[in-house]
DNA sequence: GTTCTATGACGTAAATATACGTCATAGGGT
DNA sequence: ACCCTATGACGTATATTTACGTCATAGAAC
């Protein structure tokens, strides 16, 4: 019953959450930016660039397609990786607005104006 | 030597990776929101708003401070803690510039133009 | 049909993260 | 001085994540 604590806070709370853990490592950073840049996105392809396994590339493919960010069709024997740009720039959205409100303060400026 | 594949990586990739990080679980998130919210910033009244107890929180204080996205200054008896809106700005870039490319292309959209 | 290839599914070991309880410390109040 | 309070440090149990090797499957090539 440890670690599930999770259901204690708000939904846009886990959400972005959910998001930030799916970029929590770098190599499903390298494979976001490694779809945006080619068109490859053939499953093999992106494997053979990363200093990964190919077993374990193909298990981070599988958390970001869990989060629907990447989609994959199959087309034949290989299969084709894509972004899911629609949901990335609502993911964008979000990141955005919690940015937004974290930096409109000046909380605790270079003369700390914190009044504790 | 397992996990720490990590080294393998950009700097950046690692770098919005670790911040990314540092942001995905909701009771970082929501004390970021908190810090932002109000002035209070007293590590005990942190603790307070949240369904974890004082020592998770205090733990997750330390995170975030660990990455100085957040800092601490201790007043007498209380610790204040409050955000680094400096770093926290530089931090909203790197998301965007992330974001911005992935989301630039139209790969793969509704009627997968996906040449694979 | 047989063989080869690209993938995902499954199992597993090691590393990390999460959540707490329990001390230890340092400043305040009396 | 003595006790109380707010915090961080430390230790620990459980849950998850990482990273890989090894099958199993499904289509392609012959």
């Amino acid at each position: 019953m440890t670690y599930a604590k999770t259901a204690a806070f708000t939904a846009d709370q886990q959400r972005l959450a959910c998001v930030a853990k799916a970029l929590a490592h770098p190599a499903r950073v390298a494979i976001i930016q490694l779809l945006a840049s080619k068109q490859t996105c053939i499953s093999g392809d992106i494997a053979a660039e990363l200093p990964l396994s190919r077993t374990t590339v193909s298990q981070h493919l599988q958390e970001l397609k869990a989060l629907d960010l990447i989609r994959g069709e199959i087309d034949g024997l290989t299969v084709c990786y894509c972004l899911n740009t629609e949901l990335l720039r609502q993911v964008q959205q979000q990141f955005t607005a919690f940015f937004s409100a974290a930096t409109a303060g000046t909380a605790c400026g270079p003369e700390d104006a914190c009044a504790c």
